[in-house]
DNA sequence: GGTTGTCTTGGTCGGTTGTCCAAGTCAAGT
DNA sequence: ACTTGACTTGGACAACCGACCAAGACAACC
């Protein structure tokens, strides 16, 4: 085996490891499977990671990261109007997710998780956070693309759309119905264009300038 | 041990797996534990069930059921205006997760080991069988109830019912914010509210939205 | 009262897991 | 060239898991 610096020794452990437990499930991500996978030998993965929940609290902090990553990534849509604009937004997260079948369900694996087992008590808590705040920084991007001001809390809002996201990709797990889960979810675009009003006058102005 | 036919046996078992499974985790669930809970000796669990994962698919079964039974409980309420009754069932609804904390949790446990294991295929399905049926009734209750029909299809009505609720349940598990997810599921009902029209005018809106 | 068949017991077995360690290997600095 | 320290190896260990079994205990029936 190639001789690393352990920085990036673990960087390598953390893909393994994220490449093992979406393949195979969280549980699968034993020492010894993320060890083969990275092909090194087992003694290496304790060099590096203290614990194995060290190793599992690193891998949850990248998947996180990158479903940050991707669900920020969307290109803001050309279209004017509101209602195509959230569409967009809409069908890009949503192809997003139905690309990753495996890391989306380890996602909800880790949420259970760590919300059983004390030692991994913040990775569900910082994957909501991390969700809830893309999702406003989304909405942001929605409001200025689309020139409105959403008539509800903004947080209150986020949360709304990281719950409908969630259950309807949790069903699409379940039944692999890509169409109904898409359908679902412009049903519930449709709804936040009614929660989405023109912007005032100045700001439309200011945007128009601009 | 007091004797007991295997009948009974298997019903004890189930029950002292749903109630260590709930407190501890699924993986907590293990053939030892379930006996401990129950008062019997390792062998007896062999005994009843030919593998662990039959008493596992067993107890899947019997938190499906009690989750079915427990959603289509819920009285008719007494209000006239739509809003009123979806507001009604909602609360009673989410009254009856937050109150259940463990099992809940313990749903979602069971999907995800049941999409990674084959042994258990059949369980996720059959949950969300279970669910979006279940969720098909309440929306006919709130129909008969309300004097409404729903301007939308109901299976997919049903099954945007069962998403919102899992997403905002999940985010409930995780921040364990209750009048976040009461908030967020009234909000879900002045939506529904806005898809349900007298019934006298079913023909038209079946029309108007497709 | 003896027999039959159901239920229970307590232990054993092989396999897997996380953790740890002594020894070995290699590159860099003196 | 030699030392130092970072990295790797492969095996060992105890703990736990699901599965299995021979033997015992009990109730019901002839």
């Amino acid at each position: 085996m190639n001789r690393l610096p352990v920085a990036e020794r673990r960087e390598q452990l953390i893909e393994a490891a994220l490449a093992v437990a979406s393949r195979d499930g969280i549980d699968a991500a034993t020492v010894r499977a993320v060890a083969a996978e990275a092909g090194v030998s087992l003694g290496v993965v304790h060099y590096c990671f203290q614990d194995k929940d060290e190793l599992l609290r690193a891998m949850a902090h990248a998947i996180t990261s990158a479903n940050l990553e991707r669900s920020l990534g969307e290109l803001p849509p050309e279209a004017d109007d509101p209602e195509s604009v959230i569409e967009g937004v809409i069908d890009a997260l949503w192809a997003g997710i139905r690309d990753s079948r495996g890391p989306q369900l380890l996602s909800y694996e880790l949420t259970t998780s760590s919300l059983r087992h004390a030692e991994l008590n913040q990775v569900a808590i910082e994957q909501y956070r991390g969700q809830w705040a893309a999702a406003e920084q989304v909405l942001d991007l929605v409001e200025r693309s689309a020139h409105v001001s959403w008539s509800v809390p903004r947080g209150t809002l986020a949360r709304t759309v990281v719950a409908v996201i969630d259950g309807f990709s949790l069903a699409w797990l379940v039944d692999g119905d890509s169409e109904a889960a898409r359908a679902g979810l412009q049903g519930f675009g449709r709804f936040l264009a009614t929660v989405a009003v023109p912007s005032s006058l100045e700001a439309d102005a200011a945007a128009t300038l601009a």
